[in-house]
DNA sequence: TCAAAAGTGTTCGTTTTACACCCATGT
DNA sequence: ACATGGGTGTAAAACGAACACTTTTGA
């Protein structure tokens, strides 16, 4: 398709682009990521985030979509760049520059056959810290974005399957926020803005008395204001 | 310093990376972006943000500071991250990554003979469609972030000499945010966060009156609190 | 004396917080 | 009948928005 009938820039140093996956999921209400036990040296064995280098014939966005999709099976998922880690030395291998992007998924609808191929498993955010190189510092900046973004805009229904109840839509808020919330206040909060809409079907499964299943509204998120606070 | 010992992603693609540098300063109450006419093929002599390729020998952050002083000749700049842009086609020259920051500058402190000598200049900001390439998304999308974190965070004053009067502030705040805000509720706010200091000192440059200069409180940025909303 | 920018408070509406009880049902 | 989680309203406080006049001084 693409092809550099000159080389521009043919005085300049490449280097090795990787894309790394965050890849998000809630359950238990918890939020886990997904890591694999690494498959190459150097730290072969060690718990990595999933990646893969980036290839000549594709973007950095489809690379990273590329990497999702191969372990999760899914297509069309929230995701978006955390940021590019270029440190000379963050690699112990060789030097690679990072380009690193955290996606949402509802972690029932992933193909679970891929787990296992690729040595990968569901673990607790807070055993982040396990990761091999600079991977803990990439998750600890995906969550403070998830943070900042859930609070203004509806991506958390990304984590949770079609429908849910209010119940686990703020068990999934508290565990991003790492704190209660109030039943009541919560509830308010969330009919209040219109993204969501009550459904005439009940989950019996949380409880005796059932609890209304909801869903997103879909194309809602043009509503959004753009209000800096100025 | 670094020598890989072993190459162990030798079957990999190596690309180019370059830093762009979007560069921000504050002059006649508006925001201005700091751009070159590019001096090699392709599309030289267009509009183009600063940039230049990362090396060998230095880390991505390291690449983007030597972009920024070799052109304004300013140290400790408060620089971030605006993303990476990694399409195929971006740089119709040959395939390039690229890492873009974004940088706040006093315009009154840098070296103005580098102007000359890199072919540069400052331009409204709302110029910046006129950008090569992908540029004009790249400046897009560092506004929002500016924006967004203005509002929550004293980076501003990174626009502003070391005294400055409230007007001159509020000014700067009305020039981000492209639109004319309340004298009142915009000074309470601003003293409301300790951010700045009342100095002994009078400008009497923008009125027969004169007004307080003030300063910014240095080493405040801790007191930030950590509220996402819930 | 007047033009021009600096500086200053209050009111009102909205939003956010804190807080406790009844409901529906399966066992 | 009781245990379990689901669902609801109100009052107080904090915050944001709107709004107009007095002060100082150089020309």
């Amino acid at each position: 398709m693409m092809s550099a009938e000159v080389n521009y820039y043919n005085s300049q140093n490449p280097f090795l682009v990787a894309v790394d996956c965050i890849i998000l999921g809630f359950q238990d209400n918890e939020i886990k990521l997904l890591v694999h036990h690494r498959q190459m040296e150097p730290a072969k064995g060690g718990l990595s985030l999933m990646g893969g280098f980036v290839r000549e014939n594709e973007s950095l966005n489809d690379a990273a979509i590329r990497v999702l999709t191969s372990l999760t099976g899914l297509e069309n998922i929230f995701m978006e760049q955390v940021g590019t880690y270029g440190d000379i030395d963050r690699d112990p291998g060789e030097r690679v520059i990072s380009c690193v992007y955290y996606a949402l998924i509802d972690v029932r609808a992933q193909d679970e056959s891929l787990l296992e191929k690729y040595n990968a498993s569901w673990v607790n955010i807070n055993r982040s810290d396990e990761l091999i190189f600079d991977h803990p510092q990439m998750v600890r900046d995906a969550i403070n974005i998830l943070r900042n973004k859930a609070a203004m805009q509806p991506i958390g229904f990304n984590l949770l399957p079609e429908k849910f109840t209010l119940t686990h839509l703020q068990a999934l808020y508290e565990a991003i926020y790492g704190k209660s919330l109030d039943k009541r206040n919560f509830r308010k909060r969330m009919l209040g803005f219109d993204f969501i809409e009550k459904l005439n079907e009940v989950d019996k499964s949380g409880s005796k008395k059932g609890a209304y299943y909801y869903k997103f509204k879909e194309d809602k998120t043009h509503l959004l204001n753009s209000d800096y606070g100025f």
